[in-house]
DNA sequence: AGCACGCCGACT
DNA sequence: GTCGGCGTGCTC
């Protein structure tokens, strides 16, 4: 990144991985100033800890403030220049965190939480024993020193793991002299280079691509911020134009960032960068260790490298003068961090654009409703990919009423048009998929006799039966028991389950076709990256007739033996408590529908619903992006959502059902005086407070607060004035986290 | 986020 | 007098 060198002073910035609204000075020892650099990893001593920070540049004295002294810059090599620094900070400012937490979010030397270069050890004093003279202990300090005598020495950390708040009762035996306490250095991780490919050369692009690639090229030439809608259908060539855009870019001297919603080393759109540029791309894929990315890291900020393929997190890589980002599958839930930092790595990647003067191409072939309309409006400028560069036409889409198929007083689960579809398409020896976004076997277990349904003690659902592990599972929090065989309440053998999960589809449709080789994938059969190969590997070679999946299976590649596809039950994702529901019901069904007919063969898609008349599924059916795009616009604008406003989403939670609920009370009338003080009632609405829609989850009780803003500066506004608040007034108990932008209101 | 300090009720 | 639970406040 080319980092002039430095004017670092005696004091200097240095921002640290803990929630404080500024940096900390610390003094810069003469031994360290000459080879001090603002984006470097330091060692400095906070309170009784040590942490890595990094260095953001020349500080002033601080009033009535002893300084400490940096203790060691960890690399020479800075993890991030200026123009970083400057996206760093309007993420900080945007998602109303810490910048020092963005930097840990960010940046990958600390790979997760709270990356303690040294951790404090904990040992018996074997000298010093208690004994009948010493004064009684209590239960809690006998259990550490139990603990302590069995483990021998061993982090803090695993202590408070067994022993919750053991810190008064320790400070108490060490002042006895019982225990000891020190620090330790943790380990590094090692580095790792990533596989090299031989160049592959560019097709001929059909006139559409062309027009794309042509104006994607003349804002390059420009050299200023331009945001491209990239709207293609499936095989509509959108990879083609990413890697000719990237090839203008390269010939320019600048730097391409590409992101993908998922990321492995399989796939597609990866392998065509790499097959196409070789060494010069970096693959920052969730398989790598800390070391390995960081080593990439180094690799791109030094220009070695000068293309990145990664999923959210590469918004954050060190790209040297950025000059296009692609953002793929634009619409992906998956680009919405959720915990930490919630991020949306598209509209970051936007603003990052706009920093550094990028051409910044969004593709897909269902753009977020958000997406199109500032396309619509002249916001970004809108290239189509109207044509498959494949021959095949689109599938033939069905649905089917799932009212006017009951059976007696039985509601089958694939209704007689699918099952014999799948009966025809599994006699001509080609293959079928079927979709189901619920795994388990059952939801719901209760006794007939009482009523009782069994729930998760820690939060306020409906434990999952998993009949082959014989397991209730909750699927928020992990808890699992053994499916009870009488009802822990009244004691019957009345117990019964209810409801469809894979698991079940998958014995019925077995049941069904007795002599088909069926697959299931979700993640209780494919819990690691390779097991999900596996199963998308033996479909391809045709061992398998049908597949059966939740989500997973809309992601694989093409399969072009699979003519049938169908979607056991759409009405699970139309009504999710989400604003945006049917948009994501709509993309879903294009993203499965898109699965069926990719080789010679045409397809058919079933779509089985309760609802066949809803917007999002008719949509589907006729392939008709713009209509659905009209009445889910007119509807958001209705009830005001966006694109028409800006939302924030205020979760408060406690242990105490009592404090979160008194706390989310008091803190919507105070943000309701900060709106009439600044003059913003007509533009902020607050809305609630009202339970969560889980309103217990993980031992937590639940409040939700939601802001509703018309335009973006009232909002950050009322979001600075929120931050005052949460950190001052919440109480101890009661915790805040903030979701600028959120998608699910969950 | 940790972590320390200090207040206060419970118990020897 | 200790012990230990819990709330409060600070970290350069």
């Amino acid at each position: 990144m080319g980092e002039a060198v430095s004017q670092l002073g005696p004091l200097v910035a240095v921002a640290v991985p803990l929630p404080l609204a500024q940096p900390l000075t610390y003094r810069l020892p003469a031994t360290l100033a000459a080879a001090a650099r603002p984006g470097q990893a330091v060692l400095v001593p906070v309170g009784r800890r040590r942490l890595v920070g990094y260095l953001l540049g020349p500080a002033q004295e601080v009033p009535r403030v002893a300084l400490k002294e940096v203790l060691a810059i960890l690399d020479p090599l800075p993890r991030f220049d200026a123009d970083l620094l400057a996206f760093y900070r309007w993420l900080a400012d945007y998602y109303q965190h810490p910048l020092g937490e963005v930097l840990q979010t960010a940046i990958p030397d600390p790979p997760r939480g709270q990356q303690i270069a040294q951790e404090r050890w904990v040992a018996l004093v074997p000298e010093k024993r208690p004994d009948a003279e010493s004064p009684r202990l209590g239960p809690k300090a006998a259990a550490i020193l139990t603990f302590l005598a069995e483990q021998g020495s061993c982090p803090l950390r695993e202590l408070a793991q067994e022993i919750p708040q053991p810190h008064t009762v320790l400070r108490r035996l060490v002042q006895k002299g019982y225990v000891a306490m020190s620090a330790r250095p943790r380990p590094g991780a090692a580095l790792i280079t990533p596989p090299l490919s031989s160049l592959a050369a560019p097709p001929v692009l059909s006139a559409d691509q062309e027009q794309a690639v042509q104006a994607i090229r003349a804002a390059l030439a420009k050299g200023n911020f331009t945001p491209f809608l990239l709207h293609g259908v499936t095989a509509s060539g959108k990879t083609e134009v990413y890697l000719q855009a990237a090839a203008a870019a390269l010939e320019l001297g600048r730097g391409v960032l590409v992101l993908l919603p998922e990321i492995a080393l399989t796939d597609p759109v990866a392998q065509a960068f790499q097959a196409r540029f070789g060494q010069r791309v970096a693959l920052l894929h969730s398989g790598l260790s800390p070391g390995a990315r960081l080593d990439q890291w180094r690799r791109l900020a030094s220009g070695e490298m000068q293309i990145v393929v990664g999923a959210r997190s590469a918004v954050f890589a060190p790209v040297s003068n950025l000059g296009l980002i692609v953002v793929d599958e634009e619409h992906d839930p998956a680009y919405k961090n959720e915990g930490g930092l919630p991020y949306q790595a598209r509209d970051a990647a936007l603003y990052r654009g706009h920093l550094t003067g990028a051409a910044v191409v969004l593709g897909s072939a269902t753009p977020a409703v958000t997406t199109f309309y500032r396309a619509q409006q002249g916001r970004y400028q809108y290239l189509p990919l109207p044509q498959r560069v494949t021959p095949q036409p689109l599938p033939q889409i069905h649905l089917i009423d799932l009212r006017q198929y009951r059976e007696g007083r039985r509601q089958p689960i694939l209704a007689a048009p699918l099952r014999l579809a799948l009966h025809e398409t599994l006699a001509r020896g080609e293959q079928a998929l079927l979709f189901l976004n619920r795994r388990g076997y059952a939801n719901i277990y209760f006794c007939l006799f009482c009523g009782h349904i069994r729930q998760c003690p820690s939060c306020s659902v409906t434990l999952t039966m998993h009949r082959q592990q014989g397991r209730l599972r909750c699927h928020y929090c992990g808890y699992q028991e053994d499916i009870p065989a009488l009802c822990p309440e009244c004691q019957s053998a009345a117990l019964k389950h209810h409801g469809l999960g894979t698991e079940r589809l998958e014995k019925e449709v077995q049941a069904l076709f007795p002599q088909a080789r069926i697959g299931r994938l979700d993640r209780d059969t494919a819990a690691t990256a390779r097991k999900v190969r596996t199963i998308l590997e033996e479909l391809r070679q045709h061992r398998l007739d049908l597949l059966i999946g939740t989500q997973m299976i809309t992601k694989g590649h093409d399969f072009p033996q699979v003519t049938l596809v169908g979607v056991v039950m759409a009405d699970l994702s139309l009504y999710f408590p989400e604003y945006h529901a049917g948009e994501r019901t709509f993309q879903l069904l294009t993203q499965v529908a898109g699965r069926a007919g990719r080789g010679d063969n045409p397809g058919q898609v079933f779509i089985q619903t309760f609802h066949p008349e809803h917007p999002a599924l008719q949509a589907t059916l006729n392939h008709a992006y713009e209509t659905f795009y009209q009445t889910e616009l007119a509807a958001r604008q209705e009830l005001g959502y966006p694109p028409f406003t800006r939302l924030a989403l205020l979760t408060l939670q406690s242990k105490n059902a009592e404090k979160v609920a008194h706390a989310a009370t008091t803190l919507v009338r105070q943000l309701q005086s900060v709106l009439t003080t600044a003059g913003l009632t007509a533009h902020v609405r607050i809305l609630g407070p009202a339970p969560a829609p889980r309103s217990r989850l993980k031992e937590y009780y639940r409040w939700h607060i939601l802001l509703k803003s018309y335009g973006r500066q009232p909002l950050a506004t009322v979001l600075a004035a929120l931050r005052e608040l949460a950190t001052k007034k919440l109480g101890s108990a009661v915790t805040g986290l903030l979701n600028v932008d959120p998608v699910g209101m969950e």
